[in-house]
DNA sequence: CTTTAGCACTCTGTAGCTAAGAGTGCTAAA
DNA sequence: TTTAGCACTCTTAGCTACAGAGTGCTAAAG
């Protein structure tokens, strides 16, 4: 744990980290006393960071330059010395217009606006992970046939979610033979989490039926292969463009390897998996994240419920030099939408 | 047209375009000499650049550099100089397998696949077209009560495709309303591609339907949104960090401007339609692009079909320094294996 | 003991300069 | 028509000089 600052190193501390974020320079002796006085010299206060360097939470990028915040730095700003951020009446119109449009009714639709405003609002990029069903309570199966090789399978979830598919039926059953081998899933299945699900129950299930029907192998295989895909999520970006705005990625390799990770959604997800908390905002700043790649960065996370059931993680990822205030705050006000907009 | 130009003047320009392709180096008479020696000078090569300058072909970035083509120069070998690439067995290979899944049974997942390796193999960035359903015919419609409160709508193209979406049915139909409905509906609709199912059609089949069942307007404007929903199509991305291998995208402001491009769907899907051609291969080279921040770049465009009828649209992106042939070829092949995959 | 003024020192970034290298265009000869 | 030779142009890399910003230290003042 950080040790403990007295007053007036933490309110030089904040002045650095508050201007660093601002300006993005590394912040002087001269600055801090210029812009919040505290009717000390610039002596005294170069004093002071020369302390704050020893204890960790400033660094000097070369000898003659000022100081900036370190991870530690940042670490004790966003624990104890940051104020809440008052949103602008405009900034909270954008967020809840981005979810009043009555005719998302497709949750990706939802979920991929509210990427596209999370980033625009806070200029970072944005992720946000689709529903995960696994989490949601299996309700119902239903199979409609739908010609003589084809049927589609509907999967609805206790969180309301229907997701469905096309499956091909090699054999052809009848209307009765259909709605048996439905009628007995749905009842091994109620109220199982999709998550609980697994391969093995799936055979056993299968087994079982094999013994009344022995039509069903094709169509077993099918609804098996769906319920598999339904556990890789999507992770919806916002505003990938965004980092490149800030200055700490005006180094094109960087850029490269941001751009690089953006492509790999699974990986996008473990991350977001990995750092989220169902409870409460996440921040992660710098090394304090396990992947590589964003070691320079922070990620600040929250996650969405739908009727008090978590089923996906929201993130905004920019430089470790963020505006911590603003971002969390908006994730907030984003969480509480979400959840309103989704449990309607 | 661009004037013809005679044997000499094509060796040279060839050998111009090749070698800069290759090294993105300015490409002076000595390198011509030296690398296809035709029994010149570099005197005499330097004469003969100094008219393809003249003529347009080529030019110089500054008066003491070698020469790189014009986009003029490009066009002139992609029409009349290029050689056809021979694709090594590994590229071969690549594309087979990229598409030979078995398990991609939804079209999205190919698709996307096809974007992958496309990219990869070209190392360019490379745009798929999702597949346009408004270029289909409409086969069927079925309607499948989930419960009390929603439906799912299921319409079925002669292509083959699937498309479903859930509504929200405010009022409950009994099953025989809800039978009449649909199959008024299909036989209103048979054989109609979805591009002429427009809303003034829908319209007065609305009027139609009221006059028997009063009962339908919500689940009217729902199938209507459905239907809308179908127009507006995925871009499938692959490789967009390619673009960040490429020399002359070595300036943030460009990466920025690309980056921004590729975010903007609707954007990429208008460009794509705009530059393809059912029937053949087309090469937009530089301002020959209508979108004025891919002039400079070379945009290479094939369409894919089922069954004959053409419903999307594969295209690479990249600097007008692209090695044209091997893309070409690529994309040949490419084209011609999604056809036989999603014909079967 | 704490604070501050003063000053020497360090490091960065920019501007200007030079020299090397690459390639051209022109001229005159083959 | 081709080519050798040469003066000329432009870019790039490296070097130096210098201003600017900021520090750390010392010694004096509170």
């Amino acid at each position: 744990m950080a040790p403990a600052l007295n007053e007036r190193k933490e309110q030089i501390l904040r002045a650095v980290v508050v201007n660093y974020i601002k300006t993005a320079e590394p912040v002087g002796s001269r600055t801090v006393t210029r812009l919040y006085k505290m009717g000390l010299s610039s002596a005294t206060i170069r004093n002071e960071m020369a302390d704050l360097e020893e204890l960790g939470f400033l660094v000097q990028p070369h000898t003659s330059a000022g100081r900036i915040p370190s991870q530690l730095g940042y670490r004790y700003f966003v624990d104890n010395l940051m104020e809440p951020d008052d949103l602008s009446d405009v900034d909270e119109q954008v967020i809840r217009s981005s979810l009043s449009f009555e005719k998302m009714r497709e949750i990706e639709q939802i979920i991929n606006n509210s990427a596209r405003v999370l980033s625009s609002v806070t200029n970072q990029t944005s992720l946000i992970m689709g529903p995960q069903f696994k989490k949601s309570a299996f309700h119902q199966l239903r199979i409609l046939p739908l010609d003589e090789k084809r049927g589609l399978v509907v999967l609805i979830t206790d969180t309301g979610f229907i997701k469905n598919k096309v499956i091909d039926m090699q054999q052809q059953l009848t209307q009765a033979e259909l709605h048996q081998v439905v009628s007995y899933l749905n009842q091994k299945l109620y109220g199982l989490t999709i998550d609980q699900v697994t391969t093995s129950l799936i055979n056993e299930l299968k087994r079982d039926l094999f013994k009344r029907l022995e039509i069903l192998e094709q169509a077993f295989i099918l609804l098996e292969e769906s319920l598999k895909e339904e556990k890789q999520i999507r992770v919806f970006l916002g505003g990938t463009t965004n980092i490149l705005n800030q200055p700490e990625f005006k180094d094109v390799d960087k850029i490269r390897r941001m751009l690089n990770l953006f492509e790999q959604e699974p990986l996008l997800f473990r991350i977001l998996e990995e750092t989220s908390n169902e409870n409460d905002i996440v921040v992660r700043i710098g090394a304090e994240n396990e992947y590589e790649d964003i070691q320079e960065c922070t990620l600040i996370t929250g996650t969405y419920k739908i009727h008090d059931k978590t089923i996906g993680t929201l993130g905004v990822l920019g430089p470790t030099r963020m505006d911590y205030s603003r971002v969390i705050t908006v994730m907030r006000r984003m969480v509480d939408y979400l959840n309103n907009r989704l449990s309607s």
